[in-house]
DNA sequence: CTCTCCCT
């Protein structure tokens, strides 16, 4: 399960090269037959006849900004040339990355390239993974990596070049990293330091917008190939694209030869497992067509049933995978032919006013749906069906509005503070996030301690308790609930609830097997909430030294936990250094209940006269989620991890609190929502 | 009466 996007990129185009090009390389005789052809390969890729001009330019410039489709070759060849040709000048070149697994692989690939493994001159670094050497010059990251180093060095004293890959994606970290090197890059300017290079790497999207914000800086071209696909439009829009989708599914079915893969993008796990149950359904009645496999795939199925869609058909079979976006740039599926597109995704949506920060089903922007269509040329022609009209395509929004636009930006605005970027307002972002977001999120870390206002002023500067927090990797309400542990006497226990709220669901949830997870999980409930249930299954796993059959028979995901336990061991290594005493409570789990109050009071709930939960400042109505434990309780008053907007606005992962602790821990946040409430 | 996706 890798990103395919450029490691396997010549297969695509030279099938004859096929054999001699394997995407996870053997490491025999690096002066051999393979390095051979792999030096071939390289040159036959569409980037090389560009090199010279490549490395003239980027040579010449302070930033610049490359343009190329997927295949081009532009992430495994530019550092190597740039390398090759000495534009370093002797120091490390940082290429991030989006995603870990494109991150190792690339590194992996580029080292092959170069006749070495990754470690060496080429080297990689993610969370948890460090496989760089004091001699390595190519050093690909994710971007969430560089960020947390800018930290520590916010003027990346260690590069001369910064390579900002899948820039067209906008993710959070890469969106502040733009504002950060480019405020790095002036600075070294202005000091005299040794030049630092931007360059940044996207596919065709925000073009002038890139170019603008760095200084104008010149756009390079890279040819890109793709195979043609045809595009198909509904005349009519569709007020049920679930249905539509399995319309269009089986018209697809009843024509197309055995061998032509579908794939479908839908929204949600729910959604998918039902559209599976029905597509078997259905295809139960049919005769004189192929068989059909099919197959759901999300994030949070378990990694056996994700490695199913890369299997090869059975042969006088077709393959339908019914997929999330998780399908459009993290996992590349051989074979597909058709993609049928309903034309929306869920997504994080912030409101900064109301504070509320949830998950809802929206329409897909046009950059969202070029990707999905793109998946259906991969290897051959293809054909997309989009379940929406012509007119409804030119009405979606040309980009996705970038991450920072749409999430809470506290950990962000902590992480700028903490690089000494006192006045986060006039920040130089790309895109601009609403000034209330940031406000709302000054005052989220004001009240969490982390910042005060200094005397005599408007200016916010980070405090004593704001510098501990930055260094955890974590959201700021969780690393202040870190350090009320340390405090309260509980903080073995709470870095067990906080890693396993850093991963996905421990507790396995396929619909088919709800009935079984659900009574397996029975013991590891707790009146006091779902926070007090992770910690027993923490407890529980701790006692048969994560053995993966326990995990089996519990319905826990063995994957998630491995992770969490990596995670806490990370986290109690910063609580070492920081000289924090390492405590528990025991049995006392109040304690901890006490420390989570203070850290989420801002996502608190009570049950009202009506049988119903409010939110407690901005009075929205909430409902417990049905796999909460607590689920058939009615609690008093309650905090949440989260909230998920489905059906119903629903809080997920809570735990019952006395409104006292509330009370105490931000009198005057809850004196002023109350009265803006009333008024 | 049910849980996009990534990342430190």
């Amino acid at each position: 399960m890798k990103d395919a996007d450029e490691p396997g990129s010549a297969k695509k185009h030279k099938p004859n090269f096929h054999h001699s090009f394997p995407a996870h390389g053997s490491q025999s005789s690096p002066r051999g037959n393979t390095f051979d052809a792999l030096r071939k390969a390289k040159q036959a890729l569409p980037i090389f006849p560009a090199r010279r001009t490549l490395i003239n330019q980027i040579r010449r410039l302070a930033s610049a900004i490359v343009i190329g489709e997927t295949g081009s070759g532009k992430t495994t060849q530019i550092p190597q040339y740039l390398l090759e040709s000495e534009v370093n000048k002797g120091s490390i070149i940082a290429i991030t990355q989006p995603r870990r697994v494109a991150a190792i692989t690339v590194a992996q690939r580029v080292a092959q390239e170069m006749g070495s493994t990754a470690g060496g001159i080429v080297g990689y670094c993610v969370r948890f993974e460090d496989v760089t050497a004091p001699n390595t010059k190519l050093k690909f990251m994710t971007d969430g990596m560089l960020l947390r180093e800018a930290i520590l060095d916010p003027n990346l004293t260690r590069y001369s070049i910064v390579m900002l890959d899948e820039a067209h994606e906008r993710t959070i970290h890469t969106d502040v990293l733009f504002g950060v090197v480019k405020a790095a890059q002036r600075h070294r300017l202005k000091t005299g330091q040794p030049q630092l290079k931007i360059v940044v790497m996207s596919a065709t999207m925000d073009v002038d917008h890139f170019s603008k914000y760095f200084n104008n800086a010149p756009v390079l071209y890279l040819e890109g190939r793709q195979f043609p696909i045809q595009v198909m439009h509904v005349k009519e829009p569709q007020s049920d694209y679930l249905f539509a989708s399995l319309v269009t599914l089986f018209q697809i079915h009843k024509e197309a030869p055995a061998g032509e893969d579908v794939l479908i993008f839908l929204t949600g796990q729910e959604e998918i497992d039902s559209a599976v149950r029905s597509i078997l359904d259905l295809s139960r009645d049919l005769n004189d067509c192929p068989k059909l496999q099919v197959f759901p795939l999300y994030a949070a199925l378990p990694s056996h049933e994700q490695i199913k869609v890369f299997n090869k058909t059975l042969p006088g079979h077709r393959k339908v995978v019914v997929a999330t976006n998780i399908a459009e740039t993290s996992i590349t599926i051989h074979g597909i032919k058709y993609v049928i597109d309903s034309g929306m995704v869920k997504a994080k949506v912030y409101h900064p006013l109301s504070g509320l920060d949830l998950l809802k089903v929206v329409t897909a922007s046009r950059a969202q749906v070029l990707q999905r269509t793109g998946r259906a040329g991969r290897e051959a022609p293809g054909i997309c069906y989009r379940l929406f009209t012509e007119a409804q395509f030119k009405a979606m929004d040309v980009n996705t509005v970038p991450e920072i636009q749409r999430c809470n930006l506290a950990s962000v605005v902590l992480q700028l503070m903490a690089m000494g970027i006192s006045n986060v307002l006039s920040f130089d972002f790309m895109n601009k996030p609403a000034p209330e977001s940031i406000n709302a999120a000054l005052e989220e870390l004001v009240l969490l301690g982390a910042l005060e206002r200094q005397p005599d002023s408007e200016m916010l500067k980070l405090t004593p308790v704001g510098k501990q927090m930055a260094a955890f990797p974590l959201d700021p309400r969780f690393s202040k609930v870190i350090l009320l542990a340390k405090d309260f006497g509980c903080l073995e226990e709470v870095l067990s609830i906080v890693s396993i709220l850093s991963v996905d669901s421990v507790l396995l949830n396929s619909s088919k097997k709800r009935l079984q997870a659900g009574q397996a999980h029975e013991k590891f409930k707790s009146s006091e909430g779902d926070h007090i249930m992770l910690l027993n299954i923490y407890r529980a796993y701790k006692q048969v030294n994560g053995n993966k059959s326990w995990c089996y028979e519990n319905y826990i995901v063995a994957r998630n936990m491995n992770t969490a336990q990596q995670v806490r061991r990370q986290l109690r290594e910063i609580c070492v250094r920081q000289q924090m005493e390492i405590s528990s409570c025991g049995r006392e789990t109040t304690a901890i209940r006490r420390c989570l109050a203070v850290g989420l009071f801002m996502n608190a709930a009570e049950l009202s006269k009506d049988g119903e939960f409010m939110t407690l400042t901005t009075r929205k109505q909430v409902s417990i989620h049905p796999s909460s434990c607590l689920f058939q309780n009615k609690p008093a008053c309650v905090v949440y991890t989260e909230l998920v907007k489905t059906s119903k606005t629903y809080m997920r992962t809570l735990s019952v609190v006395d409104p006292d602790w509330l009370m105490e821990a931000a009198p005057a946040y809850f004196r002023r929502k109350r009265a803006s409430a009333i008024t």
